[in-house]
DNA sequence: TTTGCTGCAAATGCTTTGCATGTAG
DNA sequence: CTACATGCAAAGCATTTGCAGCAAA
């Protein structure tokens, strides 16, 4: 489970690498830092954000995490799931859907090797406005 | 011309803003505010950067360029030509290319379509090896 | 003249880092 | 016991902003 995954990153299982890991898998969302930070104060733990950042990144860096910087300042963190996907982000409360779409992933290789580019990764985000919950019809700039 | 686009976008013409879209339209790049900068120290200019990023704030609120917040901390800027494209980013020279594929946008707007939201912007880029020049066979992590 | 612009430096917001202390292994 | 982690506060970086002086219309 997690103490492994912590583990086999080569890092030591600490209390706040486990509690992070932890949200990151009950919220099945796209946190920010911030997010993580507010979420584990509220459950009484005592994080600095400054660790949190350093524990994000090195999830990052040993793939347990991914780091999306999506418009707007704030880097956002997902758990990975092996599943490769894109997003879908409303520009109005913020929600991301995620996608997967054979096609688009097909046209992308044709793309890259049209112009002679070896493809190491790529981010497809699309924005709008969804049209859930709170978000129903409120639109304006 | 400039003076016009200038105008029409609700500003003074003024030889900050003349020199910085004169630049935009020379160099067909994609250049952050700091190259933007750099250029204008080199032919003698003194505009401050400050200034920089705002004259391409208004810019872009105004039509005139577009920002791409690619990988890596600083936003780049182009010259809205008016002709819709994504694009391809070298992750080891830097370069950017330009494409445009009519697959890969008719299967976002389904995408969007199926997931109930009114897309506003999509922001599509991939990232790679490029073959051309100096980055030539140069791989490493 | 009046309104809007610029340079400068200070402020901001997110993220990273240095260091002394603490703790997993 | 040793190497690595943490908290805290300070530093860093890209970008924005306040303000006093300047310039376009």
């Amino acid at each position: 489970m997690n103490n492994q995954k912590i583990k086999n990153a080569g890092l030591k299982v600490t209390l706040p690498r486990l509690k992070i890991l932890e949200i990151m898998e009950k919220n099945n969302k796209h946190l920010s830092a911030e997010d993580v930070y507010r979420i584990l104060m509220k459950s009484g733990e005592d994080i600095g954000l400054g660790t949190i950042y350093r524990v994000l990144t090195q999830f990052e860096t040993a793939g347990l995490v991914l780091r999306h910087n999506f418009e707007g300042g704030q880097a956002v963190f997902e758990l990975e799931r092996g599943v490769h996907h894109d997003h879908l982000v409303c520009i109005k409360c913020g929600k991301v859907e995620e996608f997967m779409d054979d096609t688009i992933e097909k046209c992308q290789n044709k793309v890259a090797q049209k112009h002679h580019f070896k493809i190491k990764d790529h981010s497809l985000v699309i924005y709008g406005i969804c049209n859930n919950g709170d978000c129903k019809g409120i639109e304006d700039e």
